[in-house]
DNA sequence: CCAGTATAGTACGGATCCGTATCGTAGCGA
DNA sequence: TCGCTACGATACGGATCCGTACTATACTGG
């Protein structure tokens, strides 16, 4: 009952509801975490009855894994045809981006609280992460096989090491990091860019593999 | 009143409430969370009468706040005269067990969203977090200077590439950060490590520096 | 041994939230 | 226009936790 069947809800007063309800429960998880999370907040917030809100999700947990679920399916990043580097530093900005969007970036703490708590909210946000950082995963590895990446550089390493700045400013410090440095911190992590990818030899020691999930 | 006054509570028996009653406390906080984190669950769990907390801790924050000192004060890291190429080494090594660290693994999301909450939890939250990191910047700065690093590496950028693999994993993904992956990411940050550091010239373009707290 | 004190245990009123039920209203589709 | 249904509002018993107060007990230091 937490997604809507199939096509459309004939209803247009159920779809608005729902809409408010949804966007409500995020408001609500920025504000005071999952733990303190209340279905009477959310209706008061909403300017809903509490009988609307549990006639449409069971309970807590659901209503904020549709919250999510909804929220993202709204943004998907585009794959843009470019050389490896580029589309590395598209990314990365990319997610620097949604964790610096105050509408998203507020309730980051309550989703990752809510995940270690919640099977159902780990499972998905753990879903999401693994999505994004494979994709970087994957363009680090073509950009290390055509030579524009050092051969020294772990693929899965490298895309962490890119995210992880990210998320660390944003929860271990007081500001988010500025999606402006995304590049000095590409050049930091791949080193600065090859003037002519294909002409160089790689004089690196190359590295061993290692599994992720 | 939270802090143990100057040198020693005389009454044992103080000592051992307020011991069992921290311990407790973590416990708690790793298990329900920072919003669901309850006085009367904490007394549950150590054994203890309620009014027992309330005499020593005026309120939650307060209690989570001293627990959470206590326990940094009793884990600093040693400072050892060796390259600056090890010490990274070993500096990322160390925050890496930290924070696969069960006992204190389990109530960093905890933390997290305390932080977020209430500003005492969050000041010492960045208080730690900056002195680990700022650490590390050192350490970088002191090797691009010396040559074992290579000079387009911004050390703040490269202390954040190496710290926030280890957050990543840990908050993101389903298991955290192995220790043993250190040497492979300092690697992936920081380039092979150079034969004869000093008698290689920097053929690097130099990165523009940045501000940082 | 004894006076002082920290403790365990319990009770309390107040507050909040749960999840459900009921009822009257208003918007919906046909 | 007229059923149908989602809605808002309200009430409810039950549960949990707050922060305080009180008592009796057991440990402490002198």
């Amino acid at each position: 009952m937490s997604r809507t069947q199939g096509e459309a809800t004939v209803d247009p007063r159920v779809e608005r509801s729902r809409l408010v309800i949804r966007r409500a429960a995020l408001e609500e998880l920025g504000a005071v975490g999952y733990g303190a999370f209340t279905i009477e907040s959310v209706a008061a917030r909403a300017g809903v009855a509490k009988s609307t809100i549990y006639r449409h999700w069971p309970d807590k947990v659901d209503l904020i894994a549709d919250a999510f679920e909804t929220f993202h399916e709204q943004m998907v990043p585009d794959i843009t045809p470019l050389p490896p580097r580029e589309r590395i530093e598209l990314l990365t900005r990319h997610v620097a981006e949604v964790f610096a969007d105050s509408t998203f970036s507020i309730c980051i703490p309550a989703l990752i609280e809510g995940a270690e708590r919640d099977p159902r909210l780990r499972e998905f946000h753990h879903r999401y992460s693994a999505t994004r950082s494979q994709s970087l995963i994957d363009v680090i590895s073509e950009g290390v096989a055509v030579g524009d990446i050092p051969g020294y550089i772990d693929p899965e390493l490298g895309a962490l090491a890119l995210l992880g700045p990210i998320i660390y400013r944003r929860l271990m410090s007081g500001r988010p990091f500025e999606p402006e440095l995304t590049p000095a911190l590409v050049e930091t992590v791949l080193g600065p860019p090859r003037e002519h990818p294909l002409s160089e030899p790689l004089l690196y020691k190359r590295s061993r593999s290692r599994g992720l999930a």
